[in-house]
DNA sequence: AATGAATGAGGATTCATTCAT
DNA sequence: GATGAATGAATCCTCATTCAT
C-alpha cells in the first residue's frame, strides 16, 4: 500500500498532536497576514500555502471560510478583552489597543461592518458574538457619564471609527483613526497591540 | 460558428438600436438592486441578468466592472451634487441627501470606503474623484467656522458615518446614520433623497 | 416609423451603390491592415471599425471571415498575376513582386500554409485555388530547363520562402526572404509592389 | 460553497496524488494530439478533456497556454538534441529526426514560425529557447563548409523546411519536407523518430 | 443600403472542497 | 494526521452573427 510521499521521497511529517496545535497556530497567523494583504476575500489556498501546511489541515481545523475568519479575530477580541481587564486599564487604554487593531487588520474593519450585505447567517452570528465580546469590554471600562454611554451609542462609534480608517499605510490609517476619535470628543490611549 | 437561437429556435428579440438607452438603464437599475442585496462584489451575470440583457450588453455599456459601479453611484452623487447646488441649501439638507443615500445604497458606502483593501487601481480612481465630488458638494455648503472645517475632517467624518450605516433595512440604517451624525455633533436635515 | 439616427441625429449616410463599391474597397484595405496587425485572427469588428462602417456592412459584403480572408488575398494575387503579364517579365520580377507580398502581408503568408491545420473547407477551397493562381503566374515566367521546373517544386519553393518570412519588421522579413531565395539558388528580383 | 457532484451524485474518481504523473503526461499526450489537429491555438479545454482531467488540472500543471505547448514541445526539441549527441551522429541523421518532428506536430511546426504575428511575449520567449536548441543541436554536427554554416543560415532553411512541411497525411507532409531539403541541396537522413 | 445594438455561446481562469494515499 | 492533486462550478470577457430601425 503506497503512502503519500514528499517530494524526495520522505513521508510527510506526522508530528502528532503536538504539530496539530502548532499548525493551528500557523494557519491562524498566515491568515492574519494574508488577510492583511488581501482582504477577506483572499483564497484558503494562499492562507494554508503560507502556514506551509496542505488545505486538508486548513479544513481539518475549520469547517469553513467564516471558520478562518472568525479564529483570526478571535484573538483580536481576546487582546481587547486582556486591555480591559488588565489592572487599573482605563477605557483610553482599551480604545488605544482596539485602534491598535483596527489600524492593523482589515479582518477586524470587516467584523465591525458584519451587519452589511454580503455575509452569510453564520458569518453574522459569528461576528455579532465577536462584535459583542469588543462592547462589553469596551463598557466595562466605560466612566459613568460618559458621553457614549446610552445604549448603541458605544457600538456606532466603534463603527464609526473602524469606517474612517482606510488608507494604504499603517500610518496613514492611524492618523485617520486618531482624527475620527478627536471628532467623537474621546480620547484614545496609546494606539498599540497589547503586549508592545 | 455560433448561432444564438431560442430554445424553439427562433431568435431572441432585437429591439434595435432604440433600446440602448433603455437597456442601460435597464443595467443600471440591476446594478444598483444587485449591489444592494448582494454588495460590490456581486457578480456582473447577476446584473445582465436582472436587467434582462445578454451579457455583451453589459460589456457594451460598460467597459469593466469599475465602470457599471461608478455609474450607479454617478446618480447617487449628482443628487448630493444637485442638493448642495439648490438655493438656499444649508449643510443640513446636503447632509441629509447625503444620508439618504448612504442609506439606500450599500455601493455607495464602499465608495467612501475605496481605500480599503481590494480595489483595484481602475476602481480606485473612480472612486476617489467622486468621493471628491462629493467632498466638494458638502464644502460648497459649510458654514465659516465649521467644526468640520479643517482638511480631511470633513471627509473622515463623513467615512465615520458611512461605517456606521449597517443594518437589515433602511429604517435601521437611518438610525444609525443619525445617530453618528449626533455623535459628532452634526445636524443633519431630513433624509430624503433629492426628490422626494 | 423611427428610422436610426447618428449620434447628432442626422441619419446615416447612404450613398447608394457608388458607396457600396466604396465601402467594399474600404473594407479590404482595412482588413489588410488589420491583419497586418493583428494576424488573421483579428476580431472582424476591428474590420469594419477601421473601414469605419457597421458591423453589418461587412456582413453584406462578405458572407464569413473567409471570404474577408480571400478578398485582401485576391488583390495580392492578381498583382502577382498582373507581374507575371507584362511585357518582358522575368521570372524574377515576378519573384520580387512575389516577396513583396510576402514581407508585406501575414495574411498572405497564411495562404501558403493554408493546407496546414485548421483551416475549414471553404477556406481551404479558396485558398487553394488562389495558391493555384500564383503558382500559374509563376509557371507562365518560368524558364525552360529552370531547376524549379520539377512538378510542385515551384510551389514548395514559395511555401518553403513564405516559411522563412518572419521577424517583427517589414526590413527583417524582406532580409530572411532573400536569404531563402539564396539559399535556394534562386535570383529574385527588386522586391516591390507592382505599382511602386 | 460549490459541490462537485457527478449526475449520479457520486464524487468523481479522485486518485490521489499518485495520479499527478500520469494525468501530467496524458495532458502533454492530449495536447500533442489536438494541437496536431486542431493547431496552436485549439482551446485548452479540449486538452484537457482529451486527457480525461478537469479543467483545473491542467492550469495546475501548467501555468499558462504558453507552458502546455512548450512541454509538447520540449520532448521533440530533446529528441533532435539526443539525435545530435548521440555517438556519430551526421548531421544527416540529425536532420532526419528533426524532419520526423516537422512531419508529426503541426505544433513544432509553428515553433520554428513563433516569430510571426500573434504570439504572447511569454510564448515567445519560450519558442526562442527552444528554437534556439534546436539550432544548437544542429550546429553541432553541421561540418566545417557546409553551405549552411554562415550566421542565420541554417535557421533559416530549418524554417523553409518547416514552411513547406503541409499536407493532409504525414506521408504527404514528408514527401514535402525531403522535396524541400533536395531543394536546398542538403541531404538529410532518415526520417524517424529518435527511438524508432 | 447602412447602422450598430443585442445576443449568447465559448473559452480562460480561479478556487472551495473532497479524498486517495 | 498530513498532503496536495483533482474536481468542476462559477465568473469574466470576447466576438461572430443577426436584425430592428
Amino acid at each position: 500500500m503506497t503512502e503519500h510521499l514528499m517530494p524526495d521521497g520522505r513521508r510527510p511529517a506526522n508530528h502528532g498532536p503536538r504539530a496539530a496545535a502548532r499548525n493551528r497556530a500557523a494557519l491562524v497567523a498566515a491568515a492574519r497576514e494574508i488577510y492583511a494583504e488581501h482582504g477577506l476575500d483572499a483564497p484558503l489556498s494562499a492562507i494554508a500555502r503560507r502556514a506551509g501546511v496542505g488545505q486538508g489541515v486548513l479544513y481539518r481545523h475549520f469547517p469553513d471560510r467564516a471558520a478562518v475568519a472568525t479564529a483570526v479575530l478571535e484573538e483580536n477580541v481576546r487582546q481587547v478583552e486582556q486591555a480591559a481587564a488588565a489592572d487599573g486599564a482605563t477605557f483610553a487604554d482599551v480604545l488605544g489597543v482596539l485602534t491598535w487593531h483596527l489600524t492593523e487588520s482589515a479582518a477586524f474593519i470587516g467584523l465591525l461592518h458584519a451587519d452589511a450585505a454580503g455575509g452569510s447567517p453564520g458569518i453574522l452570528a459569528y461576528a455579532r458574538a465577536l462584535s459583542g465580546r469588543v462592547e462589553g469590554a469596551l463598557r466595562d471600562c466605560l466612566p459613568d457619564g460618559h458621553r457614549l454611554n446610552a445604549a448603541q451609542d458605544l457600538m456606532i462609534a466603534v463603527s464609526m471609527v473602524a469606517g474612517a480608517v482606510t488608507g494604504p499605510t499603517r500610518e496613514e490609517r492611524e492618523r485617520r483613526a486618531l482624527a475620527a476619535w478627536r471628532l467623537l470628543g474621546v480620547g484614545a490611549g496609546p494606539v498599540r497591540p497589547l503586549d508592545g
